[in-house]
DNA sequence: CTGAAAGCGCTTACAG
DNA sequence: CTGAAAGCGCTTACAG
């Protein structure tokens, strides 16, 4: 029924070692006897066997993958990312959701006992100290956050400088000519929403921008948090000529708030996002917003993660790296210079 | 290093096969051995090694996802579904996006060559005529489709009746009083599109309500194009007061559209949807829409490809059903009655 | 550059 | 209800 390595041996007259060393592209192999077994695997329409390759080589691993109540868009960024790595790795993903303290700590203990050989974390779990504890106690297993920075050793990270792309992101709105910014921010539960506040914030003062407290509104990266904040930033004496939210999907909240107050974007009012999720394309005007490398850095993590169990389990010492990639902004539609003169 | 069946064994005093039979539920094991062998498990930390038992039970298998440009909404909970579904199911998933023909033909036979022991299919490609009778040919492999319901033997199919939920999504917007209401269509490759077109114009027929050719525009499932659609529509003497976009995506870009319009939903302008991915409660207000359980879905037609695929292998004939979920009308804000009697 | 032997950690099929 | 034997289809480690 099935063909197997040694069909293929015999049809190409050499031993199932040799189409073992085929298969794998050594080089060890004499060409003209490399190409006699490409010929019989086309012949017999032959593909090794998954379950074998992994059981003989001891090669293969599994990776329980925490995600917690995002954006689809973010979702399946990282979902794509994460499976085509795992794949080339030969790792099985163990999907679990699961959301904040106690339940987060509660689902590691079982995917630990279940034998797993690493996690990767995304926020908001990813930034709770005490997931990050179990985690760093836990010598039997690698883990790897994704999102935020943070610079545990024992855990491996891949990020994105939320400070830097923030800053970078305000300064932009600035030389555009914008003083008066409102700024809406993300839950409290997210090291980002930290770091992009503090950017934005950075941003201003270098630029002689007093700050002011009544155009810094809580937010919870939630599309709903995201109508309301901007209902109260548009409500302002004087309003803010742009708003940057601290996620595409509350800077889409801003862009309906502001049409329903006939307000025209961006001519009326300058909206960023950050994330680049599909849906700052998919609404209208397209965001300017940053852009974040979802499924690369997904990629990433896996991969961070895969080297650093095959490193245990060689005997070294895992070398836990702490991966930063870069953002870009993506100037879309949605920011122009202030029309009117803000007197401040 | 790992805990092998053997381990477990020697401290319960048994024999491997014993141990096998525990951790696979069978019922045959003394009550006494059954605990001793699970206070084992327990002790050694064991958890049985993958690619060991796949490869002894000659159970698992490799199946092609292809999936082509969808909405982010739809792709997550898709992934979801079917990841689920797989891993219990001891089935590997090679994800491949791939666009309509001559794209997916190539790819799908690649996918044959690759060893995989089935396909799933999504639309538009799971539409198209070529694809389906490609798949009809190579008996070597299984296929489903999700999306639109086919008959064809030979092809599983996963889907809910889209006749039936445009009528019943028209009807709901007639029983609100609406007579004049406009359509948008969705791309001509999707087999969708003529179902849910077909169940709007029956649900006007049954109501005595004429068609008239200037409410029905065309889109193509895409925010993109649903904005131009809504244009159109709401520059209609009179204007429609009620419009049933044929999935979320276009609905969203009429509700913008009618904002900057001025026109209040749904006071001014009924707007309902197609699909309930996530985009629909993600605007405001939230979309009336036609639910389509996509996870569910998914689950099921991984199952019923794993089923065919193992019925293949034992010799039987594949039974290749057609299953139809059932859909759901969300009644939520962005439906009410016409507040102005319209003249016809 | 190539091969014979042993083994990866389970399960199937057969005994008892 | 339990076990000894053989084997799943590869690869590793060792020879030559």
């Amino acid at each position: 029924m099935q063909v197997t390595a040694s069909d293929v041996a015999r049809m190409a007259g050499v031993s199932p070692m040799t189409v073992s060393r085929v298969i794998n592209g050594e080089t060890s192999v004499r060409e003209s006897t490399r190409e006699a077994v490409n010929r019989a695997i086309r012949k017999l329409g032959y593909s090794p066997n998954k379950a074998a390759r992994s059981l003989a080589s001891a090669n293969s691993l599994q990776i329980g993958l925490l995600y917690a109540n995002p954006s689809s868009a973010y979702l399946s960024a990282m979902l794509l990312g994460v499976l085509e790595q795992a794949r080339q790795n030969d790792t099985q993903i163990l999907l679990v959701e699961c959301g904040a303290e106690p339940d987060a700590s509660k689902v590691i203990r079982g995917l630990i006992r279940s034998g797993v050989d690493g996690v990767m974390v995304t926020p908001p779990a990813a930034d709770d100290p005490v997931i990050l504890r179990l985690l760093k106690r836990n010598r039997g297993i690698q883990a790897v956050t994704i999102g935020t920075k943070h610079e545990d050793d024992g855990i491996a990270s891949v990020s994105i400088d939320d400070y830097e792309a923030a800053k970078a992101m305000t300064r932009h709105i600035i030389d555009l000519g914008h003083r008066r910014i409102g700024y809406i921010k993300g839950g409290a539960e997210h090291w980002s929403t930290c770091w992009r506040l503090a950017g934005f914030r950075d941003a201003l003062l270098e630029a002689g921008i007093e700050l002011e407290d009544e155009l810094i509104v809580a937010g919870d990266y939630s599309y709903r948090s995201g109508l309301r904040a901007a209902d109260t930033l548009l409500n302002l004496k004087p309003a803010p000529t742009a708003i940057f939210a601290s996620n595409d999907d509350m800077a889409a909240a801003t862009v309906a708030t502001a049409h329903r107050y006939s307000i025209g974007v961006p001519k009326g009012l300058t909206v960023c996002g950050f994330d680049d999720t599909f849906l700052a394309t998919t609404i209208w005007p397209e965001l300017t917003t940053v852009r974040q490398p979802i499924a690369d850095m997904s990629k990433a993590a896996i991969e961070l993660l895969v080297k650093n169990v095959r490193a245990k389990r060689a005997g070294l010492t895992p070398a836990c790296d702490h991966l930063e990639l870069k953002f870009h902004l993506m100037r879309r539609q949605s920011d122009a210079s202030p029309s009117v003169k803000i007197r401040r």
